[in-house]
RNA sequence: GUGCGAUUAGUUCAGUUGGUAGAGCACCAGAUUGUGGUUCUGGGUGUCGUGGGUUCGAGCCCCACAUCGCACC
């Protein structure tokens, strides 16, 4: 049976700890959850995002899977955790946001969006009805609702009008994933998504219609798209309130490591983000100690392991140098051994999150925390 | 040996009728938040082969030399 529960909550804050029942085993929160748009989670074997990196859920994305490999191959596969080889629960996004940051021709009406694919300019259109089918034959165990992604600086005669559409999909959205069934003999339950932009009271109307429609989690979407990051944390603090203490809450495409430590302190259960991986590949590293550019000609005779304190294998196997090296000279595997030492480290982070939560100190841990992980090296 | 051509940033090259130099890539930095292995922003890092000459002024015109390339003895 599909649920969250909430095991632990820390006195000096909204964090608490919970857990996921899924048939695809459990998720504790809060988690992080790296993202695997195209059905890999690039540059990282599933082995190693298992054993090493330890993630516990991961993410696929409806759009690009949608448009490749479509939706007979996946169907015929049986599903997305068997055509990719991972047993634990998968998150698919709707594509919502990829209408909103990738379609350059996009076209939304009450019906859905129409859009041109990226990689060919064919033309297609995501209803809230087709997009719930969709995600039946990925087969994600928890599927997000088709939402329209408001930008950070909208206006709030844009916002308002885009709530109302996001609402309405919600509906027909729901009704859909009531009629219908997970394909592949596991449960599927979905995320309904609060947008609002930056509005207090859009925010909270969001929030409670929203509820209808949630049984398990529900997601805060349309953060981090532009709007100042103080503005993201007031967003969550009008929301942690609002929200039954009973549902997993979903911050989406959030974020850095002190947006993290931050958004759970208001009470957030989910994260996922593609700086772990993206920048990494960008030579991008995060650690305890701060943020590191391994691009930059100060680590080229540093021979020092990559993260002394780091989880990974990688952490202690390679040093700065060398990885300075294959960044500059543009090897492939620089980008593997960032991405996995950044996901191990992201995972560290909500683990030890968990830890301090639980031990009743992660207030004062986190407020040391953010300190030394923000500064660059 | 002779003739022709070349020589400008790390590199490949551009450079107006003479007014102390630019571009791509590379390099050096910064950005990146529900991923197109991206994309964007900023930075010029130079004894214009060397030495003379003409000129108010030379990367550019003239001479010599050096190096490289091609062709021909």
């Amino acid at each position: 049976m599909f649920s969250f529960t909430k095991t632990a909550s820390d006195p000096g804050s909204s964090a608490r700890t919970g857990v996921i029942h899924t048939d695809h085993g459990q998720v504790q929160t809060p988690i992080f959850m790296p993202v695997g748009t195209v059905g890999s989670v690039k540059g990282v074997y599933h082995k190693d995002l298992k054993e090493d990196i330890r993630a516990e859920i991961i993410l696929g994305n409806t759009y690009h899977l949608y448009l490749r490999p479509g939706l007979d191959i996946l169907r015929a596969a049986g599903g997305l955790h068997k055509f990719e080889n991972w047993d634990r629960p998968i998150l698919t996004d709707s594509g919502g946001f990829q209408i909103f940051s990738l379609s350059k021709i996009r076209k939304i009406t009450a019906e859905g969006c129409k859009f041109q694919s990226h990689i060919d300019g064919s033309r297609h259109m995501f209803t809230p009805e087709n997009n719930v089918d969709t995600q039946r034959i990925i087969g994600a165990d928890i599927m997000m609702a088709l939402d329209e992604c408001c930008p950070g600086d909208a206006d709030r005669r844009y916002a308002t009008e885009s709530l109302k559409l996001t609402q309405s999909w919600l509906e027909r959205y729901s009704k859909r994933f009531n009629e219908t069934s997970p394909l592949y003999g596991y449960e599927q339950t979905f995320f309904p998504i609060i947008q609002g932009c930056t509005w207090p009271d859009l925010r909270v109307q969001a929030a409670e219609h929203a509820l209808e429609h949630s049984k398990v989690g529900i997601a805060i979407g349309g953060l981090a798209v532009g709007e100042p990051t103080e503005v993201m944390y007031e967003m969550l603090e009008v929301l942690d309130p609002v929200i039954p203490q009973d549902r997993a809450r979903y911050l989406m495409g959030v974020g850095t490591p002190a947006n993290i430590l931050e958004g759970i302190a208001r009470g957030v259960d989910m994260f996922d983000c593609v700086m772990p991986t993206r920048n990494g590949r960008n030579a991008m590293l995060f650690t305890w100690n701060g943020i590191m550019n391994l691009r930059n000609a100060k680590w080229a005779d540093d021979f020092s392991p990559i993260d002394p304190d780091g989880t990974s294998f990688v952490d202690h196997s390679y040093t700065k140098a060398y990885l300075h090296h294959l960044f500059i000279a543009g090897e492939m595997f620089a980008a593997m051994l960032a991405s996995e030492h950044n996901l191990a480290f992201y995972l560290d982070l909500v683990r030890q999150a968990r830890e301090h939560i639980k031990l009743g100190d992660f207030t004062p841990w986190k407020q040391e925390a953010v300190k030394h992980i923000s500064q660059r090296l």
